[in-house]
DNA sequence: GCCCCACCTGAGCAAGCGCTTAGGGCGCAG
DNA sequence: CTGCGCCCTAAGCGCTTGCTCAGGTGGGGC
């Protein structure tokens, strides 16, 4: 029972290469699972339902249910760094590259919703050393933000009075796609990364007659 | 064991009128240790033991624990609810409502950022007709923000392509400072509010040489 | 035929869960 | 004092939890 799960793969999800297939179907149906209950009220018995086999066969493939939530958290945690560090290395002026990063980041969160939803607020439920080391990628996504916002400022692109708050504000901004995008059917994941890259600039950009 | 928390009393938090004192003790751990770990990750014996009771005790003033989220989720909802409905009632040009309204919603998330954790982030958990009361005033919430929107659009003050993901992103970006605010010291909920309240206006005002 | 190995299952263990029950102490009206 | 009602606790019930383990099945090399 438990038909596939379709979903979208316009961006890659790294699922592709874990083997054998029973481990790819738990580490799916972890997904779903986590992002619709939440880690704790998750079972394992759920998660070995959902995937189609008994309880005892998830064991076999991971070592305990915490570590499933690690594969997840640390797959997602690294995809988004460097769809981050992509946006922030590409070509183009700091405007660009920001609205770039926005767009990218703020569409995965919207394509991928229910990963996203794991990967920002199951962080809590880690083991102490997964937990130190998901908050690293996170200073590092952080601070590659935060060096293109630096660089708009440099150029005179952007007028921020305050640097980590600007670049909190932004990252806020996308990362909380994941907790409202699906309740509303009517945006697609690119839309709202055009609406919000669009909304962004405007947050930043200097205020005067020079506009677009 | 646990000493008295100080939570900043700077708006008011409502559970002066709950009693016996036992029963506000335990709103009060409930508050704590489920924006701490998750709802589904407390147990009754903790939030008992935080309030300085045996674990039966708790069941002589609440039915379930699921009520005792129900109680949080409902005052913090009315609290905000009055909060932004006051924002927009209040004098001034819709630029003015909807800069105090951002403020005091934003102020709110961080000033009491354990009781906005619960209100936003554990609806999952209500029982249904709880969950469907809750969303109700959620609706209401989001109405109230975008009907100041929408006379700023009239007044031609603001310019926004799509009035709701304007009010989508705007509160947004309000409710996530709950999921950040303690990590970081360095403001106080007062300059987040401050810094919310004209990022917002930016994001939302035509970007004409008019400008303050 | 044979064994090996990767993968899986049924049954179940120890611990912890939400919640209940029987009864105890204490303040107060009489 | 007695009697009553409120607030509380110790003990524990029935169930679910994460996880284990002995054993089974099926395909490939010999």
């Amino acid at each position: 029972m438990g038909g596939e799960e379709k979903t979208s793969q316009v961006m890659p999800v790294p699922w592709q290469q874990v083997t054998p297939d029973a481990a790819r179907r738990l580490v799916i149906a972890a997904v779903e699972e986590f992002a619709e209950r939440g880690y704790h009220a998750t079972t394992t018995r759920d998660l070995a339902g959902r995937a189609g086999m008994s309880p005892a066969a998830l064991y076999i493939h991971y070592k305990t249910k915490e570590e499933l939530l690690y594969q997840i958290s640390s797959a997602g945690h690294r995809l988004v760094l460097r769809l981050l560090e992509d946006a922030a290395s590409g070509e183009g002026t700091p405007v660009d590259r920001l609205a770039a990063a926005v767009r990218a980041f703020t569409r995965w969160h919207a394509e991928h919703h229910t990963m996203a939803r794991v990967v920002q607020y199951e962080l809590g439920a880690l083991a102490k050393e997964h937990h130190a080391e998901i908050v690293d990628l996170r200073c590092r996504t952080d601070r590659v933000v935060r060096g293109i916002i630096q660089e708009g400022v440099d150029t005179g692109d952007f007028v921020v009075p305050d640097l980590a708050g600007a670049t909190v504000a932004v990252m806020s901004l996308c990362i909380d796609v994941a907790r409202w995008f699906g309740a509303e059917r009517r945006r697609s994941p690119e839309e709202v990364g055009e609406l919000y890259a669009d909304l962004v600039l405007r947050m930043l950009r200097h205020a005067g007659p020079a506009h677009q």
